[in-house]
DNA sequence: GTCGTGCCGGACACCATGTCCGGACATCAT
DNA sequence: ATGATGTCCGGACATGGTGTCCGGCACGAC
């Protein structure tokens, strides 16, 4: 229960919050853990008193949220855009796209994943997320066995879990350590690997 | 740099500090995150003086370190023995063994990945086990393609990585949030996907 | 001018970490 | 029995980060 008891009027307001939010991407994208992170560090790197930072965040959960929530608005844009029968390089496609946004919120992003490991409130947001696609997954699959593209023996559940959490894991690797210019062809082999391995696995022979 | 003095002759000595790993191997399995572990809470469910688990472990870290080597030992006679051409069934078999382990050690597993993505020591250390799998893949998925068997197209280095970070991911996810007799189920899914859609993949035809 | 508001800077209480040490208590050899 | 060895307890202490609070300053609006 802090005191924000300055929160209205950004007249010419939103100047510090912006500093500090601009100054923790920079200290993330710079190679920080956000863990590691003191409020200090922070406020330092914004040029700003440490006080000024409990006046816009409760606590270092908090900012990261609202790093999270802008990072989402950019990502979910695509990822809303989904449509399943596009084929193979369609969907590769959509994964260079993936690709691309994460490359521009790559701190943000690890520090999502990060935190969500040990923080309630972060582990809540970034497992809806996730269990939103997963749900979403487990629709096209079931449309696509109904519709005969995809083999009735999948274990829809299970694929789809493997196909967003692996997923998600197997691009954050590789938009954390590799080089741009291997995206695509990353992008084409997940690709290739979901579609043969799951959209269009040959049905079982027995 | 700790003043580990009295550190010789276990003559009755192993005592606390086994009851300090089985009370943090308790405390994990219990649900409790290992970063919101306090070296209080674990001296107090292992029945010991605060000061004594510091004669024990130099902190936190080094407490962990070692709860993981011991899963380490068990987790890699599975892996070591790990041969490619068994077919989709022997995969799944040894995705089935591999998770039978996991599952025995959880806790421990789940510490280490959380902690892994912000302590550079426990970073290293489980990174360096991905790298392992991951060449040890390429070098599998390289061997398949000279005997004709991989289409020689796929993309190896990216490929290993997808099945190996992303496997991960999925099978401790399954491991920490599906019941037990599920295993089978996604032992199989999580081989097929593996087997159709990387070793056995259809060679593109243009 | 004076009021409102954002920010500064510093004081403070609090809590977890890591260090250190004296003393209690077992065990074992002599 | 007695003394030596070594573990463990319990508590003191320094340190550093967190979150709270408040007085004061600057600046823009009225």
């Amino acid at each position: 229960m802090p005191s924000i008891t300055r929160r209205r009027t950004p007249a010419t307001g939103r100047r510090a919050e912006d500093d500090i939010l601009a100054a923790t991407r920079r200290l993330l994208t710079g190679g920080a853990t956000f863990t590691e992170l003191g409020i200090q560090q922070i406020s330092d790197e914004a040029g700003v008193a440490r006080s000024t930072f409990y006046s816009h965040f409760r606590d270092k959960t908090e900012l990261l949220m609202r790093l999270a929530a802008r990072m989402v608005e950019a990502s979910f844009s695509i990822a809303s855009a989904w449509e399943p029968a596009v084929g193979v390089d369609g969907l590769a496609a959509d994964f260079l796209r993936v690709l691309g946004v994460w490359r521009e919120h790559v701190g943000v992003l690890q520090a999502v994943t990060e935190v969500a490991a040990y923080e309630p409130t972060v582990r809540e947001f970034w497992g809806q997320g996730l269990v939103q696609f997963v749900d979403r997954t487990i629709e096209v699959l079931r449309a696509e066995q109904d519709a005969g593209r995809s083999p009735a023996d999948i274990d829809v559940v299970h694929a789809s879990e493997i196909i967003v959490l692996g997923g998600e894991r197997a691009m954050l690797h590789h938009v954390a350590n590799s080089a741009p210019d291997t995206d695509a062809a990353f992008a084409r082999e997940l690709a290739r690997t979901w579609w043969y391995g799951v959209y269009r696995r040959p049905a079982t022979e027995n």
